[in-house]
DNA sequence: CTGAAAGCGCTTACAG
DNA sequence: CTGAAAGCGCTTACAG
């Protein structure tokens, strides 16, 4: 014997009785509530999950699913332990679980979430790393699953998601090089990715068209999503005819390799090219000049992402919220030195000199 | 109806058979498996998790628990993530599924690992941020669940590990040292923190001993584990009196904060101060001077976890290998420029010179 | 307040 | 090769 049938039995009581006792059913007198709850410590007693599970028609469990690829785990750092953590303080106070499931850099996104949702693995997902086209959407909605995706896609329609505002990030940025004189501002986009990637772009774009300024596609330079491709894209940045005199980095950890290889050329961030990260990190910190670049918690935007996913459990609602989440999670400038200076009008052009030709 | 049972009669037959042929069973008419096949992909059909893992007594499902507690989570970086990916290269060729259980920072590890286990959630874990005491080993192996820690720790005994090599990175950055000329090497070691720090310590004293050098407390820095850390211990490690003329870091981020405090104070790395780093990671590459560190594969330490998680479990031992694994992942020297100079015999002590008093 | 019993959706000996 | 049935360990109406 084993399970809830050995306590019961060590207690001489039934099943029923101490599943209820354990459950804080109010129907059960209170000695034998005391008696059942100090069995079970003492044996180490929880119900078996799957039991439970499949009793309950319910995991109380949500999926965190990230990808391990590296276009977007170079991306994770801390940003999702960051997260986890937001969605950890929120999901604790409701008992449920969170489980974070790390989609292989072989298997394909697609099939990897369709096997944890036949199955019946969880009651809710959390998706992240979102497509432009993302028939993750269409699989969770069609299936009724309650999700909410950490980004935008244009799959789909009316589901809840949270995305980083990239659109505030990009019109300040814009705004505020334009201000200092700027007319040729680069951009660095990965040519294939997340959504968050066309977002970013698009945004450049409707920007630039705010201020009159031209598009230009050579300014748009495609990068990997790393600090080697900070690193690498930055000759060919240089290159670009009528020398930008401004770039702003969609991967904050590109400023690395940016600066490095800007040192090597004797190119000095900050006096002869200025530079905007995306998010605010750590590492960035200790970049001389000081990155310019936007903040936000981490934790806040899992509690967020958190809640979002609760409004759709039933149960679990909070407030008398919107089933629907859509926002974007605002961002706030942190200025640094690495585009504080202005371009005079005369020279707005071919500021960057490179200590040798 | 649902589940096994719609699709059992809508085939015309019954739920075992279904079962039988969904499973691989041998026993059963290739026509029939064929029909079942394509029916349940036809209608998305998965067995629910819960029934499966009730009936068969197992979830096929690996935990892998991480802490997000800053002393531990700013250190995961991208460390976990290469390691979860060489983990599922292996898991998922056995049909197992890796759970991540990120434990919050305002919760307790053991009650935390303790809830998955009770409630036999997974078949087996893989526990991380291992302490010099560590109750989760005796936990885990008086509930005899098959585990492998990520780390080493004081408590249980013939249970699997893997470590990273820390005593044999930190021989190798001594003899490094002091084949450089260098007396008074100095160490960062977080006051409080996981049993790797621990053994970092003790490795650098026996390294010493055998050198012939003293153990000097003052060379003991106490720093947290973040870039930051680095930044805030520096003045603290040039105060030292008799002025340590190298520095070995137990966490590679703290470089960053580290060169730049030196930066300020007019003190070069890799000639008025040696700096050797831990692991080799892409925001170190960018450091100039290059950084003298260590490099490992991630993946490939993922893998050798998931084959230490396989040895134990039964009807997935792939060779008759020993069920307990015990063995420190060797890390390979990278040399850099940052620890590239000889001490002459003669300056061999304060060769260190701040910019101003 | 408690017990007996059905049921959650599967898998698997056991017959045939 | 297939079906009927028991059983996995819980929860929860339903009686009493």
């Amino acid at each position: 014997m084993k399970g809830i049938a050995k306590l019961a039995s060590e207690l001489g009581i039934s099943t029923g009785t101490v599943s209820r006792a354990l459950n804080g059913k109010s129907d059960v007198n209170a000695a034998t509530r005391a008696r059942v709850l100090e069995a079970a410590q003492r044996m180490g007693y929880a119900p078996n999950a799957s039991a439970r599970n499949l009793a309950k028609g319910a995991t109380n469990s949500i999926g965190f699913m990230i990808e391990l690829n590296p276009e977007t785990a170079s991306n994770s750092d801390n940003f999702f332990m960051g997260v986890f953590d937001g969605v950890q303080s929120v999901l604790m106070q409701h008992g449920l679980e969170l489980l974070v499931l790390p989609c292989p850099t072989d298997a394909d996104p697609y099939h990897y979430l369709q096997r944890f949702v036949a199955r019946e693995t969880v009651d809710a997902m959390i998706i992240s790393a979102t497509q432009r086209i993302d028939h993750r959407i269409d699989l969770l909605q069609a299936r009724g699953i309650p999700f909410v995706s950490l980004g935008r896609s244009e799959s789909g329609a009316g589901y809840s998601w949270i995305d980083l505002d990239v659109e505030g990030v990009v019109n300040e940025s814009i705004d505020r090089l334009v201000a200092h004189g700027h007319r040729r501002i680069a951009v660095t986009v990965p040519r294939r990715g997340i959504n968050f990637a066309e977002l970013f772009h698009a945004s450049y774009r409707s920007a630039l068209a705010r201020h009159g300024l031209p598009y230009d596609p050579a300014l748009v330079i495609d990068t990997a999503w790393s600090e080697l491709g900070g690193y690498e894209m930055t000759d060919r940045l240089l290159a670009v005819p009528d020398r930008p005199t401004a770039v702003v980095l969609i991967y904050e950890m590109m400023a690395l390799g940016l600066y490095r290889r800007l040192m090597e050329l004797g190119i000095q961030p900050g006096r002869d090219l200025a530079v905007i990260t995306f998010r605010d990190e750590p590492a960035l910190r200790f970049l001389s000049p000081s990155a310019t670049c936007f903040r936000m918690s981490l934790h806040d935007l899992g509690v967020a992402v958190a809640e979002a996913v609760l409004a759709q459990l039933p149960g679990h609602r909070t407030s008398p919220a919107a089933p629907v989440v859509q926002m974007r999670w605002p961002m706030v400038l942190r200025p640094g030195e690495s585009d504080a200076f202005t371009l005079p009008p005369e020279t707005s052009r071919s500021r960057v000199k490179p200590r040798s030709a």
